[in-house]
DNA sequence: CGAACTATTGAGGTAGTTCAATCTTAGTGG
DNA sequence: CCACTAAGATTGAACTACCTCAATAGTTCG
């Protein structure tokens, strides 16, 4: 990528979005490059933490595997999302494993380099405290979800929020632009693939979504599922 | 509160710990104060957030109320934790309402003060990343807890954490020094009061713990509830 | 074309909820 | 100081949402 390439992620990003073209241009000449095939991992759970990622293409599911072996999803991340950053900045190995799950390009900084950057431009740190606020928020509210909420409610929100942040409009309703296992929302709503499953056979059967097997997930009357995760 | 007073809660505040005296002084004499009595509310979830606080002595609940009227207590916070802080930095309406569980001091200072503050002392940056990356961990470790374990389990966990964090030791065991009820504890941990209430009592009669009605609980054997919270 | 995933669907079991009644203790006012 | 009240806690019984186990089927890819 060239540097203009690299300043037009940096624009869209949750770190650098908004600041001034010096500054972008400044963390675009930083930045190195890596590339990911489909199901390679970015760093891996237990690593330790020595460099922030920014994806400039494609997308990752971040695991965290317990000691016993299950595994939760904790978010799915695109163009823009700063990876790794959290655990760098504590100083403690990296909390979970960011896996590709279609080709994915992302940009990356040493810490010392990151630490220049904020220090040229400090409008960095409050970026930063940004970010790291909207993801308290969203683990908040998802920990509200799955300790209050039954499971067809925090499926449905989960859909509404992947398709909030990825979701392209086509004619036929809202797609989800990759490849989301009936595992993967299992594992990100705390229940099982089968529970999960049935759940989307009943939807389909009430014309709520399509993509039996799989091909990308549809949302034909995103409204519905609004009401489904919002039921009293 | 003194100058002297505040600076020594300062020094043990996540904000503040370890920042030279000159930052302390200067964030001692920018505070205001404010008392609440038991059961007060520093502010509501839901208002705009405006003030920084810091917890000088005593304990507060922190719960965030859903639409629905269901209840989740996010944490528990004492002496030198950082209240507000997030929403204000991000500027959104505080998402959940701290409560006194006793009495409670709390030193404030407004977010334009706040900001001098971090202006003039840059490391405060750094420490407030590193106390909400603090916080990320700790609620992707819970969510993890809710949507993977079973209830002894989480609740084990949760009664750990706990007394990890705020816990006395006495010659009879590990004392929680203020009043948690069963049902604070379903709403740490996902599940109902009667649920919490049978599982202290199975733990009662297995000489776990002590404090049977509303007193301070007791662990008498903190390593047979680790157990417990790492159960296969 | 076969192997390896991923998904679907049924049947049965159970952890934990819900409903309901009773009990204990701290606090309040007479 | 004692009766009364309110709030928290306990415990039983019945129910159910969801899990587990199990078998089958459709898809993808070498």
């Amino acid at each position: 990528m060239d540097i203009p390439a690299r300043v037009s992620v940096l624009e869209r990003s949750t770190l650098f979005g908004g600041l001034p073209r010096e500054a972008l241009e400044a963390g675009a000449e930083a930045a190195s490059e890596k590339k990911l095939d489909k199901g390679e991992a970015l760093f891996r759970q237990g690593d330790d933490a020595t460099t922030h990622y920014i994806v400039a293409s494609g997308r990752l599911r971040l695991d965290q595997t317990t000691p016993d072996g299950k595994n939760v999803v904790l978010r799915f991340m695109g163009p823009g999302d700063l990876v790794g950053s959290v655990a760098v900045m504590r100083g403690i190995p990296y909390p979970a494993t960011p896996t590709a799950v279609e080709e994915t390009r992302a940009l990356l900084w040493s810490h010392a380099r990151m630490m220049e950057l904020i220090q040229a431009h400090p409008a960095l740190a409050m970026k930063a405290m940004n970010m790291m606020g909207g993801r308290i928020e969203e683990l908040q509210e998802r920990l509200q979800q799955v300790a209050t909420q039954q499971v067809e409610r925090r499926i449905a929100a989960t859909v509404l929020k992947i398709a909030g942040q990825s979701g392209r409009k086509t004619q036929a309703g809202v797609e989800i632009p990759f490849p989301l296992s009936r595992q993967d929302l299992a594992e990100m709503t705390g229940t099982t693939l089968h529970t999960v499953s049935r759940t989307l056979s009943a939807w389909i059967e009430e014309g709520i979504i399509e993509g039996r097997r799989s091909s990308h997930l549809v949302i034909k009357r995103p409204h519905r599922l609004v009401e489904i995760s919002e039921q009293a």
